[in-house]
DNA sequence: AACGTTCGCGCGAACGTTCGCCCAATCTTG
DNA sequence: CAAGATTGGGCGAACGTTCGCGCGAACGTT
């Protein structure tokens, strides 16, 4: 931690005030093709750095976005976590910004003190945020505040706000689709509870689907609980011990965890996932295609929502516009593998 | 973004100069208890909140902490990235510090220039490192700089700094004296190339363990790879077609994946993971308590070595000392599953 | 030749803190 | 009871930028 060359220092070797240093970095001023030549050799020779800090107490910005998440527990990894923060900050290095990570309160009011003390001291300048829930406190918070954010999932339709989200209705009638194009009639959800936003949106394409193929969804057949490979596992114990004439044959889960449960299930009971039952996860976890036999699912586009969520803002942050469209959905993509197929797709070069 | 409230609005309301109140809030000299609490009702009156950027500029501190790293390929997920981040910025929010999150570059060059922009600019008071790799560019050029920084994971002895490492040795010693209780003896390895330093401090620890039985390490027990899935898969093919005498009924994986794929080819020949050959992993990621059968791995002590290390790196911000030791390992915990003793552990509530 | 315009750059003033020094009043001490 | 020590608080000066304004010279236009 030496002494920090500043702007005057570089003036004063380019015999210029220093205030026209700072505009020639900024690029605010037109000066001399000349003096601008002699500005620049005379950072580069002094190795001058602004200093953020002075910058943005000036600037009122600090060029730096916050972004938090929901812990996983620990029998459940975050699938997407790594790809999801590298194409963020990636993607705001670029435009010179930095991405702050901060904890998870579990407590509403906890959570929203971070939110404002990030605010309030002024280091962030805006945030990404996961919506996952109805009635997220946080996007209320920033709302009512007006302060700057983008969102990785979207609500119901009263609150408007800028956000990407997978089109998970999309993606289970893709699913539903590739299991009836397999000759499934009889096919089984296993869902969340009804008070997640996110399993409700799935749900709504496994419905639609099954209503456009002409097929009554038994009751039964929708298995709800908390997203657990128990829940998996159980849930398909039962199903797997209706009478005949409902018992599925095909099985889509609001979740990987939930999948793989309903393949030990079928296991257990000496079927085999893809050859007696076709069975699709949601979010392709990179062990689905390791599992035994691999497992269908799909997977979001990640780093291309990572990308775009910190482009939208950064626009906005500069711009004061948020590009269009406000919000958007994007397709997952349906990963074949053999837990619907019942055969090795060769993705292995074993 | 409304306009902020400050010292000097504070100062007035509470008649004291604003130099007063800033000291009051630093706790950097004592008050009269009756001004003290002027000051502090004029704070909550007027809802101040200090100015993050304003203190740094003058304090020369930006209170943020740095961490990259690298990120996984898609086809394997980091399994304690989530753990370790939330469990340091969990530990810095309570000591006032936040997390900054930026790119990892493969180009070494970059890879600097982004540690030294982050260093110039004042953005960073210290960094966590992950390091990986014998002689990692990073270490080398902060304690060049003598800039501030806490690793996870060591290297040899002659650059000495600060870390907490997981005795990955001691990990395979466990892993191997398992198998050694359940009656094996011969034992293969599935490793990673002979440039791996995590590799090689974990391979001693089965060099070790099997020397201390007494048992002599055949060379073809050694299968080296990438860690893939692909891998674990064909290494033990080979394994398994060994002659009689030399052909393993152990084998203890470097990591997880290349365990996951010796378990398939296992399999494949017919036989069963836990009943014919034991099969060990190592970093326990979520996934492999749900493997079919269950996988015995060793887990890393994650959250309490991210606590660890940002508490040490904040107390040596703060008073310019390394607490004792410098260096620490930590043993990592075996956990049994099937996929060694061939019965199931009731850990799943089935 | 007188007159706007643009160009290139300088200058003073913030931005909101913390730091070091000073001073007056009170308290201790031999 | 004088002299030093302590306490409570004020004051000016940074920290290193960016912002807005202004001014002289060069330029092109009637």
């Amino acid at each position: 931690m030496l002494k920090r060359v500043t702007l005057k220092e570089v003036a004063a070797r380019a015999s210029v005030s220093y205030q026209t240093v700072s505009k020639v970095i900024n690029h605010k001023s037109h000066v001399t093709g000349e003096t601008e030549e002699r500005i620049y050799a005379a950072i580069r020779e002094l190795g001058y750095t602004p200093s953020y800090t002075a910058r943005s107490l000036r600037s009122q910005r600090s060029n730096t976005i916050g972004y938090s998440w929901q812990p996983s527990p620990p029998d459940q990894a975050n699938p997407i976590l790594d790809e999801f923060l590298q194409s963020m900050f990636r993607t705001a290095e670029t435009c010179g910004y930095y991405l702050l990570c901060f904890p998870y309160h579990g407590e509403v009011s906890r959570q929203l003190d971070t939110y404002r003390d990030l605010i309030d001291t002024g280091r962030v300048d805006g945030f990404v945020l996961s919506v996952v829930n109805y009635g997220d406190p946080c996007v209320n918070y920033l709302l009512k505040r007006k302060f700057p954010f983008v969102a990785f999932g979207h609500l119901d339709d009263l609150q408007t706000f800028p956000y990407i989200d997978v089109d998970g209705g999309l993606g289970l009638h893709m699913a539903v689709d590739h299991l009836l194009s397999l000759g499934h009639r009889k096919i089984a959800a296993l869902a969340w509870p009804e008070d997640s936003r996110v399993g409700n949106n799935r749900m709504d394409g496994y419905f639609n689907a099954m209503h456009e193929a002409g097929i009554e969804v038994q009751p039964e057949w929708v298995q709800r609980g908390v997203g657990s490979y128990e829940v998996g596992f159980n849930s398909t114990l039962r199903l797997l011990a209706m009478p005949e004439k409902i018992r599925p044959t095909g099985i889509v889960a609001m979740n990987d965890l939930m999948a793989i449960g309903a393949m030990a299930a079928i296991r257990q009971l000496g079927l085999f996932p893809g050859k007696d039952i076709g069975v699709t996860g949601f979010d392709d976890a990179p062990t689905a295609r390791y599992l035994n036999p691999p497992m269908t699912s799909l997977r979001q586009p990640v780093s291309s929502i990572g990308q775009n969520l910190m482009q939208r803002l950064i626009t906005y942050l500069e711009t004061g516009v948020y590009p269009e469209p406000v919000g958007e959905l994007v397709a997952p993509q349906l990963v074949i593998r053999a837990s619907t197929t019942g055969v090795e797709t060769g993705e292995l070069s074993n």
